[in-house]
DNA sequence: CTGTTAGCGCTTTCAG
DNA sequence: CTGAAAGCGCTAACAG
């Protein structure tokens, strides 16, 4: 029979209170919370008992009452659109960075489409912030003023590093690595698949397409230029439109990997081989990348360490101290695989 | 100037809350909060006036508020000891299976060490639910019994399927898939690095080593079976042992991929050549195991599957359907890769 | 040292 | 149709 008075035999199987545990150990609730949260004013006799009775009953405070009452949760906040490769990569850099900071993670995602709902971020922080987290990070977020109340790192956002503290790569010189890359095989007409146009590392991928083209003296064919969203399968349509071109073009650059997965595909359906019929270059390097067939060339960028760096920044504003560098920029590296070859 | 009274005004920049609708609106609470969850007994002209108050104020409802109320939140919450490859492959699978149903994800992870906090999951499900989530899929946990309230479906548990709603793959047909695959490249002495030992998963892959060198028969030789626990740090220290052994194993099959490219690593440190030298197989195909030198070869287990099958799963019991079945084991396949060879 | 009281933001009877 | 009031589980003054 069970020792405890107060839970243990009642008939259904409630959530065990902080109320049970008072009553079970015979003093208030008020006590009951000192003795969790150690505070100073209770007796060593008292503290034990009642921590005997907290074992007993398997009592854990519940997260959500503390942090109405106490807005304070040691709870980091991630809110991402959807868990796809880029956004996982970025939680494998969070998780490592949290042991042994005392906080704990919570990664927040709403069921849909990423695109139908735009302003996501500034709802998910909305509906978690003041209460629940201390602090979040934010993945790709679309809308830059976040109006919130706690501390916000965005890493790969819509604006510019200007508007809040950032963590992102260097979008432009990636982008410029990938095309000289197709350009040094000897490509010429090269097609650019972009990202989500609400993204600024999208509109530096294009920027840097753009300018190594005009470096190498190669102007820029806008029938080339499509636009994506970084989905796979948003990609398919432009990349069958472009590679359905009388002339088409020899390479394709597409904005992230995913893309240009999605692109591969696309060749695919089209009997094209990839890259004897056309080269294909992603930028991000996910994990997924080298999976294909042939394994993809892409734009490889820290994704674990943007995660990490931003987790070491939010720390840093949420205790208050000045963050040296507000804004963190990674470099970026060339990874050269199966999937692009001369023309 | 901002034309709402309430909340506008106020210097500091805090959460805009019901009471500031409300006030803003000039009606009670109570009436926002049945605008809010359209409630019937509004009147048309009331509840658009309120409507129009909250879109001007941005107000979002606190979800911590509100689930502390209402004990529904529409939100599942998937709890892992961190993020790794595997929970991140179970999470995008989750991810997918959400859309359009009108659950939200929240993803929760303590800090620290897997191992250094046994029954995190009872922790973090008691801080959780009855508040917050309204139900939890538990990734990997150790314990079995809940005693939660909530509906909860676990994915590769401690136990087996018994115990509780459970989803997981073919563990012991993947080992001897895996081992039979060592056996027919003509290996014979082969070692086996487990995982965690508190998960029904490795013992079965144990069990199916085991098995398929008994149905070879080949005796196991016990010096070539060493624990590991599915992390790849804690992979090194026994692989190292195992391959400086003096008759070293010409094969290694490691539990996990994890353990598997740990495994690698120490052949590496060793000086020794992968497959020349040392096969090596691992269990999982995480998308890392496609990126290491040589790629390795190893067991598929559809984990983003199994996170989707535990999405549907979880909400049958929510919604008090009974589900057809409370059990899901999904196949296991073989991929051949580089990192095995004949001895 | 301990208990009483108030209240976090919200939903939910229940009167008016 | 609308609002007053109670209370979810907890913490934080403040009395005793």
């Amino acid at each position: 029979m069970p020792p405890t008075p107060g839970a243990a035999d009642r008939g259904d199987l409630q959530r065990v209170t902080i109320t049970d545990v008072a009553q079970a150990a015979g003093v208030s609730v008020a006590t009951v919370s000192k003795v969790i949260n150690s505070r100073y004013g209770v007796a060593a006799a008292t503290s034990e008992r009642v921590q005997q009775v907290i074992d007993e009953l398997g009592y854990e405070s519940s997260l959500v009452a503390r942090s109405l009452r106490s807005h304070r949760t040691n709870v980091i906040g991630i809110l991402v659109a959807e868990f796809e490769p880029f956004s996982t990569e970025i939680l494998k850099g969070t998780s490592r960075a949290i042991a042994g900071t005392g906080y704990e993670l919570l990664a927040y995602s709403g069921g849909g489409r990423s695109g139908a709902v735009a302003g996501w971020e500034r709802r998910y922080l909305s509906r978690l912030s003041g209460t629940l987290i201390d602090g979040a990070i934010l993945v790709t977020p679309t809308v830059v003023e976040t109006g919130s109340q706690v501390p916000v790192v965005a890493i790969d956002p819509h604006a510019g590093p200007a508007h809040m503290p950032t963590v992102d790569s260097d979008n432009f010189q990636g982008a410029v690595l990938a095309t000289e890359h197709l350009l040094a095989l000897g490509h010429r007409r090269i097609g650019f698949l972009s990202g989500r146009e609400d993204l600024e590392s999208s509109r530096l991928r294009e920027e840097g397409y753009r300018t190594a083209l005009g470096r190498a003296g190669v102007p820029v064919d806008e029938s080339l230029v499509r636009v994506g969203d970084y989905r796979q399968e948003s990609a398919t349509g432009p990349a069958r439109e472009l590679l359905g071109l009388t002339e088409r073009p020899t390479a394709v650059f597409a904005a992230n990997d995913l893309s240009a997965i999605g692109t591969m595909q696309a060749a695919g359906d089209l009997g094209l081989s990839v890259p004897r019929d056309v080269s294909v270059v992603g930028f991000d390097n996910v994990p997924e990348s080298a999976l294909t067939t042939p394994p993809l060339t892409t734009v490889s960028q820290p994704m674990q360490r943007m995660g990490s760096e931003a987790v070491t920044l939010l720390i840093q504003l949420m205790s208050g101290t000045d963050p040296i560098r507000t804004h963190v920029r990674l470099p970026v590296e060339l990874v050269v695989r199966g999937s692009t070859a001369r023309p």
